[in-house]
DNA sequence: ATAAATTCAGAATAATATTCAAAATTATAT
DNA sequence: ATATAATTTTGAATATTATTCTGAATTTAT
């Protein structure tokens, strides 16, 4: 899947992503009015940014807390054949609890981001799905106790 | 603010939950559609949703390459006073390429996620930023090399 | 400077969101 | 268990928005 850079993106691009990014529900004539243009010009380029997979997904971001989700905690491993091992990676990134999934530089070789309802929960995760996972040496798992910030918004750079 | 618990949520909010996670553009029309039941109904499910900070924000993903932002680093921090020093995790969550800080159990304090555009711009970011930060005893700076899974969608239990 | 390609605007149509009153359902109190 | 109250859902009407398409304008390449 190629991606496209920077270069092809103008103001008018980035300004729609970063409304976008904002509110995804933001609607075309919204939209349009505050970039000056007409909603049929938006909607074009809204388009685009789809097919360039500049636009991965629009996505409801939803209070882990409210649907039980209270625990989060970040693992970190180290895996016997270092990296080049991309079925470690894999494996882990199959595992639906797993929100991220990592190939770090340093000591460690990965770094997986977990949410589960609580500890008991992340101990029956451990004993079931990453005791099976290959490769892995060592884990040292890192329980947050609270989250200060949470964006998924990206920082989108002047043109 | 006050948040909801699952309890309140029954199945069909649940439902409306994934579905907007998956895609925060469907119609409700299609939601309904899916669902069995009058597009009004719908609506009337989500507002509440959204009153209640069940939906927090409806938000597009942007290819973060696509706007030139390759570099992604976890930092870890030990502090002085331990915890208690929300002062140190407010002045972290305002830098903007910060996009996470949490509060962690353990050998280390903080835990932050940083995108930048460059080794380059995360040493300037360090330099001109983290310098500022009180209360900072050290830091660790892991270096993302790939990621395989970044998924922000939770995995919303039954009811 | 010219031609080709792309992008945009504007109007017409299709689809969707939104509102509201009534009906249905669910919860509550007796 | 029954009546009452509260909530939720539906269905129809209206308002708003998305989408499509063609010609004009702009941009890009030669």
């Amino acid at each position: 899947m190629i991606v496209e850079s920077n270069i092809n993106l103008d103001k008018i691009d980035l300004a729609i992503l970063r409304l976008m990014q904002e509110n995804s529900r933001i609607s075309n004539v919204q939209m349009a009015k505050e970039l000056e243009m007409a909603p049929s010009g938006v909607l074009e380029r809204v388009k685009k940014l789809e097919q360039k997979n500049v636009i991965t997904q629009y996505t409801a971001r939803i209070n882990p807390a409210a649907v039980d989700l209270k625990l989060l905690a970040f693992i970190s491993m180290k895996a016997s054949h270092s990296l080049g091992c991309t079925d470690t990676a894999n494996a882990l990134a199959k595992i639906e609890e797993v929100q991220e999934v990592h190939i770090i530089a340093g000591d460690d070789c990965y770094l997986v981001k977990v949410r589960t309802t609580d500890s008991a929960s992340l101990m029956a995760l451990m004993r079931n799905s990453f005791s099976k996972i290959p490769n892995i040496l060592s884990i040292r798992t890192t329980i947050v106790l609270e989250t200060v910030k949470e964006a998924q918004q990206l920082v989108i750079p002047e043109k």
